[in-house]
DNA sequence: ATAACCATACTACCATACCAGTTAAGCGAG
DNA sequence: CTCGCTTAACTGGTATGGTAGTATGGTTAT
């Protein structure tokens, strides 16, 4: 987060994404306190702009604003998680299956052409360009379906899983599985057969309840005291078995 | 928009909450400008807050903050209320095949008595209110799901698809057959089943993809001059024919 | 008459000042 | 020593001031 802020563009965009991308890889760690005074001056920005920024993240659901008492970084929630999974999967499958009908073959190209991309990193071992490709390759899909003003949308959800997936990194993170499960739905969708892509991609984005349980166990000062929500068991035991996520 | 703020709780919510309503029902109409100053004039409020708002309100899409030049409120855009509604349509059919598997008997309950309130509402052509409990039913059926904290998503992708509602109550609002189409979503819950409860929340919510391209085509001056994207010319046809919304 | 220019009156954005409410430490009474 | 009150040092929320950039209308030069 050594970046410095560029003072000709708007800031507050600016200092919301350095601390999103801080607190979704854990450098600001939950129960943090993020000071308005203390981040403008690390800046040498107003509070003004970071305040704006605060307003975001905790629309976000990644910091509580207790008013006259502090913002503080929340922990991770896995209600909170489970529930943006299910709201980005109701919309990718949606997408995937759509894309099916409407989307062109140089839209799948780029797609080919990112998973490429994404093996590379894979090799290098870069997990932050890895990252950085997969979440282009989502945002890809969207844009084929004409859906790129929904991306946004998916974009704000994603935060709660972003930070899940960021702790998972360390961990022997099944990259080739990711990258396999990208070029299934790159075949389903060339195939035109939408049933094929919709389960494929619910597949790849029911992933995260499988590292969820055991991630919560290993690192407990990080988490919430809560519980999935029923849909979410509901969707783990549906895909990976009733004794899914064994520690 | 007569009601005043309250200056004990938090005025920027409020100046969101106040402004996004005369947006969606057309008291101020698509080009007009906000301006900060006199907002907070309106109010008794400072420019602060309200520029907070329109903050929120540019990232809903419903007014479009131009630096240095003025915050203007948005033409509809049949592009953006397409997007929104397939986002809306991909959760809220998860939320109601979901539902079917674990929402509580109680909750159909509850349904079933906002299904009798809309009635009464219907009943004394209250159109106002018949929003309000048809808003309350799809919040309600999230809630059921334990998906509450994804409601506040599905209301801001809302806020796109209501002005295009608001536009369509002075004709001759079918407002009983979406009565039916709630009580056929809790009939299938009810009976547990899926396929059945999907169907019917997406046929529901398809619904104003009939009416959309009438109304621009009597209200251009209203949208902005753009077209469907596929996935809605797609989910049109497959809902309604080939031939769906003639004039 | 027309086109270029400049002064003016806006705008949004950022910085600063002020306010009310919370917290916590320190002091004094029991 | 312990408990309770006071008070000072925070917090976020709001109000206000300053700055740079944009539209506009009148003026001047062509």
């Amino acid at each position: 987060m050594r970046n410095e802020v560029d003072p000709a563009a708007a800031i507050a965009p600016q200092i919301y994404r350095l601390l999103r991308q801080a607190i979704v890889t854990l450098e600001y760690l939950p129960g943090q306190r993020l000071s308005e005074q203390e981040i403008g001056a690390r800046f040498g920005v107003s509070r003004q702009p970071v305040r704006e920024a605060f307003i975001k993240l905790s629309e976000a659901g990644l910091v509580r604003i207790l008013p006259q008492r502090g913002t503080f970084v929340v922990r991770i929630s896995m209600r909170d998680v489970a529930n943006a999974r299910f709201v980005r999967e109701a919309v990718e499958v949606a997408v995937a299956t759509t894309a099916c009908a409407v989307a062109p073959p140089e839209a799948l190209d780029r797609l080919g052409e990112l998973i490429a991309l994404q093996k590379e990193a894979a090799a290098s071992d870069d997990q932050r360009l890895f990252l950085r490709y997969d979440e282009a390759f989502h945002r890809t899909l969207a844009e084929a379906v004409e859906c790129a003003s929904a991306w946004p949308f998916i974009e704000d959800v994603k935060a709660q899983m972003d930070r899940v997936r960021y702790l998972s990194l360390p961990a022997a993170s099944p990259m080739s599985l990711l990258i396999d499960q990208h070029a299934e739905i790159v075949r389903a969708i060339a195939c035109r057969d939408a049933q094929r892509a919709g389960d494929a991609m619910r597949l790849h984005l029911r992933e995260i309840l499988n590292s969820l349980p055991r991630l919560a166990r290993a690192h407990p000062e990080l988490f919430e005291d809560d519980e999935m929500p029923a849909h979410a068991r509901e969707a783990a035991s549906a895909t990976f078995g009733r004794d899914a996520a064994p520690a």
